[in-house]
DNA sequence: CCAAAAGTGTTAGTGATACACCCATGT
DNA sequence: ACATGGGTGTATCACTAACACTTTTGG
């Protein structure tokens, strides 16, 4: 088991917010060479005792001051050139937080913590931009097959905020009575006798999510023959 | 960049073929510790000159004289102590071959290579129970949103055959009628003027899928919100 | 003429889409 | 009373699901 090659991990943790009406990305600004000052997305190299879930923990909480947070492992990205430093194989983690959860001070190294409207990206080191691809299709995925929606909320919400959320994940509108109906059809939301009231107009009354934990919606991922 | 800690990278091939009715895997024994003598999927590690691609063709060609093959990345195992001899992060790629291109006997090292039904298999080495599951969820979620099972029939097949291949990969029966107008629909076969006469019985027209290409069905994967 | 697999259509039900008006509130 | 966003129902259409008999062949 000596004579074999090793590698250097990485783990990117690509976290989605919404904030602004725009869905939104977590980069940093590099602080050190290759692609010095050049936006990048957070995360780090896999140490000998940790985990990899905890890497990407540590390195969100060092740079972005984020914690807990959903996570979910995409598959690695490990061409040779992608590094210029050298072989580098990293894994991306699609992460998803609540913008009211948010406080990004960059901590310590201050490396500038800053978020990005998905559509318009800055330049970006590495492969960076092929692995935010990657994720925002998984999200969009993930997003109309699993409840995975209840990361991008507030405990208490009103439907229109949801649907909000969709159409921005989405980036399509969606018809208000129709979401209304295959919400509760789907039985992932209830009902909550409290009400937001704010402005000249009726109050909305406040949802929440049956199931605060991560599940598949009833398997509607079916080409079905039969 | 010299201080960071460095990792094996090892690549595992979950290999799926359909013959005599079933669902099989290609694993195959191991000659060294640990796990010695017990069942595991084909793979190796990754070196330093060598793309991720490249290492799990090799070794699919050294361990079981497999060429050719469709290769999907899947995401990584790298648990700490998922492997007893030390750290191994470990990237499986779903395979799929079609079962008359096969011709395994097992080369040079001669680490015996056979073919299991994914319902009986044996005990595994390392955290491979795990990856297969994994890789089967992912392949019947594949063989519904994509034209994928064009890797598992030869040139021209009958649609009843194609129709065992999808009744075996996601074990359950299927009807015929349906089964041939949704593909028909899709548009994902057409067929051909030959046809297969054996038996006694009402030769078959043979059929050939349009796009021997990996491609995605149109976008059936869809919670409609509008 | 018998056995064996191929081939083919219709109906009922369910879910998707499209669409427009009244409601409750603050100012 | 008016402006603002909240809330609701129905009709059409498309897709899914269930189901059984006739055809062609070899022996």
């Amino acid at each position: 088991m000596g004579e074999k090659d090793t590698f250097l991990i990485a783990v990117d943790g690509v976290v989605f917010t919404i904030a602004h009406h725009e869905l939104q990305i977590l980069l940093i600004q590099r602080d050190a060479e290759p692609f010095k000052g050049i936006h990048a997305l957070p995360g780090g190299f896999l140490r000998k005792e940790e985990e990899l879930e905890d890497t990407i923990k540590r390195k969100l909480y060092e740079e972005a001051n984020i914690k807990d947070i959903f996570l979910k492992k995409l598959h690695p990205f490990g061409k040779k050139g992608r590094d210029p430093r050298g072989r580098v194989i990293t894994i991306p983690y699609m992460a998803l937080i609540s913008s009211d959860k948010l406080e990004v001070k960059p901590r310590a190294k201050a490396t500038a913590a800053g978020w990005f409207c998905v559509y318009h990206l800055p330049e970006l080191a590495f492969d960076h931009k092929e692995i935010i691809e990657d994720s925002l299709h998984h999200l969009r995925f993930e997003v109309q097959s699993t409840n995975l929606a209840y990361q991008l909320l507030s405990d208490k919400f009103t439907l229109t905020e949801l649907q909000q959320a969709y159409e921005i994940i989405l980036n399509q509108k969606l018809d208000k009575r129709n979401f209304r109906k295959r919400l509760l059809a789907l039985g992932i939301v209830k009902s909550t006798t409290h009400y937001k009231r704010e402005g000249a107009h009726r109050p909305a009354q406040l949802y929440t999510f049956k199931d605060r934990q991560y599940s598949m919606l009833k398997e509607k991922i079916n080409i079905s023959f039969s």
